[in-house]
DNA sequence: CGTTAATTTGAGTGGGTTCAATTATAGTGG
DNA sequence: CCACTATAATTGAACCCACTCAAATTAACG
């Protein structure tokens, strides 16, 4: 399948042959955009969603002070903002790192698949649960790893989700990325993420160039930044299926669970 | 109403009678918590979802070195991961601050009231993208805003959701947190969360009391810290009806925007 | 009233910052 | 094709903020 879209969400929801084809007509409007470039700003009232089918980009915050901030890392696949139509405005600007293939989505063709399909209902939740997490685990390192950690830690989480599409070979495993980026990422300065990926290099993780990293050897980066997938979700859900399994609840729990469900069957008439 | 999900809900999104009955028979089942409880811990794969109705919980990890790091604040009206069983495991624990009013609902009847209550939908969209945003101004403290600014900030982003909520007066301008709290909130030593407090009571910001923390003069914090809450998503919703004003794009989005509406259309049947 | 947890305070250290200056790389137009 | 320009990377030095360590005081709770 050529859609990385579809092939991300196929990876974490049983999709079935009507669901593939809804997804398919609706990621057909492509277009080529050229690295560099704003999709969306901040402030902005868009009438339509982005999704990259292919290339990097990344979702920005710039600050009262003239600083940036970078949020996330948006790999082939993932959509921006799929629900931001809710909103009233868009509370970050995405731009494009390389060259992307971007398809376009109207929202209310987001919402009419959401309503209609419900393993898209549950692979948008899923995506927007995941993003959440990237973002917590982005938070708890900020706050608490050390430098050198951190940067290992956030290059194994783009390493890992490009791996996971099947996109981890080379010259996949190099990300676009100035030292002033990977900076506005880590909250540190330009100078000593310098440091920090000198430090890594010297360790054969990586390889340092011009506007760009290669990982040398992602499994010795994840040893070094102590990193658990964990929080990326990338396992099946045994849950996808709808099927609670109260089996292995204690005796306790289970009582509660019931009274619980019982209590939703009665309100539907 | 008595009921603070509901209300914080119908505060953004307009709920019909029949919605406002939905969710209240949904969150009927309710418990009275005490403090410092956990309700979900990581790992954990629970069967039903919680609703803070009343009291203050938290979102938190505990890291591979016994350190912890909170993720967010839950007041009144706030629900936990109403969708959590759609991923494997938990991805963190959550906590009571102080006695709380837990409601409980089963996953099931979350997604069915967002299949078929198109306002539910919208409304629980709405919740998980501010939680986003919530995250995401965290993540942008942390990282670029000096300590004293980041903690001032923090504490305007409780207290104006408190306030949109009509929980603006006293005794619910206090919030009862240690200074150690804060610090796994900031990322910051619990000694210098202290001289930050300090700084802020002397400025006659706040008031600091034991285990807890009284805001004084809201408006001045807001200065302070240069707190904009338009990440809060406070305002109603223009575009709530669904209705998308067209009229104020430039020509060439507009005709890339009928571009794809008309290739949705197109779709259905 | 005794024990435990939280807060308060001081002193010293170290890591990441800023400032300043040089070298390398890529892109541009002549 | 090459000189020129702008951006990125590299390196060194000094500073400062927030941390750690250590200890005293206060508040809460049984």
């Amino acid at each position: 399948m050529s859609n990385s879209f579809i092939r991300k969400l196929a990876l974490r929801v049983p999709l079935n042959e009507v669901d593939i084809d809804v997804l398919k007509t609706a990621t057909r409007m492509v277009e080529r955009v050229k690295g560099g470039v704003d999709l969306v700003n901040e402030g902005d009232h868009p009438q339509y969603s982005h999704i990259i089918l292919d290339g990097f980009a990344c979702r920005y915050r710039i600050l009262p002070d003239g600083g940036r901030s970078i949020l996330a890392y948006l790999i082939p696949g993932d959509g921006c903002d799929l629900h931001a139509s809710i909103l009233n405005r868009m509370p970050h600007s995405i731009s494009t790192l390389t060259p992307c293939t971007v398809a376009y989505i109207g929202y209310s063709k987001v919402k009419e698949m959401a309503a209609y399909r419900p393993n898209i209902y549950l692979a948008l939740w899923w995506s927007i649960l995941t993003d959440e997490a990237i973002l917590q685990e982005m938070l708890v390192g900020v706050g608490r790893r050390s430098p050198d950690k951190q940067v290992a830690h956030f290059l194994c989480d783009v390493f890992t989700r490009l791996q996971a599409l099947g996109l981890g070979q080379a010259p996949n495993f190099r990300l676009p990325l100035s030292q002033s980026d990977l900076a506005d990422t880590a909250g540190l300065s330009r100078i000593h993420v310098y440091r920090v990926l000198s430090k890594l290099r010297d360790l054969n993780f990586i390889k340092v160039r011009h506007k760009g990293i290669e990982v040398l050897d992602l499994e010795k980066l994840r040893k070094f930044a102590a990193f658990d997938c964990g929080y990326l979700n990338l396992d099946n859900a045994r849950k996808m299926t709808g099927v609670d399994d109260v089996s292995r609840l204690s005796d306790a729990t289970r009582a509660k669970y019931e009274q619980i469900m019982e209590e939703g069957n009665r309100n539907e008439k």
